[in-house]
DNA sequence: TATGCGACCTGTAGTCACTACAGGTTCAAG
DNA sequence: CTTGAACCTGTAGTGACTACAGGTCGCATA
């Protein structure tokens, strides 16, 4: 039941200097250590991690994963507020999206254009130079 | 034709400090100064820049930026490479709306089952710490 | 029991691409 | 000549880590 960073690492695939990092900037509770002063972890820390992990993955900065936990710590934070959260994060990534696709089509538009040849007078980087947005 | 560095930043909206951190790293070359020792930049200066802004914008980090000026400045690198740098840019650029359209599905699925009462038990929050992958 | 060695510890510095600020100087208008 | 905006340098802070130096711990093996 108990365990080293290392198997925490490994068990959520956070690194261990960022679960260093992570206790360091208050995210994650300090855990009991050994008479060596080693860390010691449980599955409720593995849990938490996990879910930091997924919410990370899922783009969430830190401060709003603080948030979120702020619900499993103390239960300041309702459904209807993470709900909102969430939601706001799924237009962040909408218009994240609109503009990669904006760019993948100038970019795949470019390369075209673009003879492969060794001169150094390339299409791409003049239309790059071009001023006007 | 001469005009200082606040001028060059509203041309090109870059920033004052952008512009100054841009030449600490060697990005833009240093321009000459007045006796009072201010920068004087000329329309060169403001191309150069205005390149690498959409650069950036297209997401090009400032080492492939180095890369793709190389070519402006000393001819180094061929169109052939440009257009490579550019397509593994694309491919990158597909990989991060995919993931991204991964996310937004996830995110649209979750507050779905969300009542967005006041109870600290939210299926969003239970499905992120949902271990699974 | 001794020893070897990998896993752990702390603390600091580096990364990227800026941004912010303090505290001073220059330039141009009135 | 004075005012004040724009400029100057240099340093520190941001977010979210990552890397490293130099030391300690714990456990398996001889």
């Amino acid at each position: 039941m108990n365990f080293p960073i290392g198997t925490l690492s490994a068990g959520t695939g956070v690194n261990i200097e960022t679960i260093r990092y992570y206790e360091k900037i208050g995210l994650i509770p300090a855990p009991p250590r050994t008479e060596g002063r080693q860390r010691v972890y449980d599955s409720t820390h593995l849990k938490r991690l996990t879910f930091i992990r997924r919410s990370r993955e899922l783009g969430f900065s830190l401060d709003e994963i603080r948030a979120l936990l702020g619900l499993v710590g103390g239960g300041n934070l309702s459904c209807a507020e993470v709900k909102g959260l969430t939601e706001q994060h799924v237009t962040d990534i909408r218009r994240k999206v609109k503009d990669l696709k904006k760019l993948e089509r100038i970019l795949t538009e470019l390369p075209a254009k673009c003879r492969g040849n060794t001169v150094p007078d390339c299409p791409i980087l003049d239309a790059l130079s071009a001023g006007s947005d």
